[in-house]
DNA sequence: CATGCTTGACTACAGATGTAATCAATGCGA
DNA sequence: TCGCATTGATTACATCTGTAGTCAAGCATG
């Protein structure tokens, strides 16, 4: 959690994320989809992840069995607070008031902050 | 804009866009306060953002006046839009649903969140 | 049994990043 | 005027990151 997961590090998180444990071949296979990588590519982030103790891996006769160590949810506080500090003071509405100005709210996410919202005032 | 700006570099960007123009020696001061850098990670560091094209440098005698190409507000609306689409699928409220259920919304934040949607409303 | 595919471990290597040191030119102060 | 401090430019160098290649050991197949 302290160290800092890169970009294609957090593809390999999202896969197992989406499902765990998973072999190498299985993460590879996922990920797949959206980058075009090599097993060995995948190998060498989940090795890096292990060494970032983010994820774990059980051995299954031959091959590993990767899962993640931290939960996603852990991780998205830890960046969205990330973000709000360094670019936003640390406070949450202007970041929102931001993202309104730029009319990056959607009708759906309005509906839905009002209900945050009335569920916050109770 | 398409450049990534670094970690480092932004504390830059950041004294640039609190005053410009300035020369490497103010910026170095400037920032001085938050990291103890040597004035010449500081030019390193300007030479980097120049390289990017994020910042630009008018001469004044022996030395140049830098200032900031990219304003701020430019630079929050990529990062922010970055963040929301890596981990909340490019949905908004998400975020803040996330946010509040880890109790980082202040009762200011509420106040104003409030005050953004009705203004959305109109 | 012999061979080839699979797997983890180790190595590779270029580009980005953090953090300077060095150098040559120049202006400023004694 | 002379030496020192300042300035931009160039170079350095360890780490991190992206993206593999190689290798040795084992399993599965003909």
């Amino acid at each position: 959690m302290s160290e800092k997961i890169s970009e294609a590090e957090l593809v390999v998180m999202e896969a197992l994320w989406e499902r765990a444990p998973q072999t190498a071949a299985d993460v590879a296979d996922r990920v797949a989809a959206g980058r075009d990588w090599s097993v060995q590519t995948v190998k060498t982030l989940l090795s890096r992840l292990m060494a970032k103790d983010v994820i774990a891996a059980d051995q299954d006769g031959r091959r590993f069995l990767y899962r993640p160590l931290v939960r996603r949810e852990e991780y998205v506080a830890v960046e969205s607070g990330r973000l709000v500090n360094r670019l936003f003071g640390g406070r949450v509405s202007p970041l929102v008031a931001h993202l309104a100005s730029q009319d990056q709210l959607t009708a759906e996410d309005i509906a839905e902050l009002e209900e945050i919202l009335r569920g916050l005032k109770s």
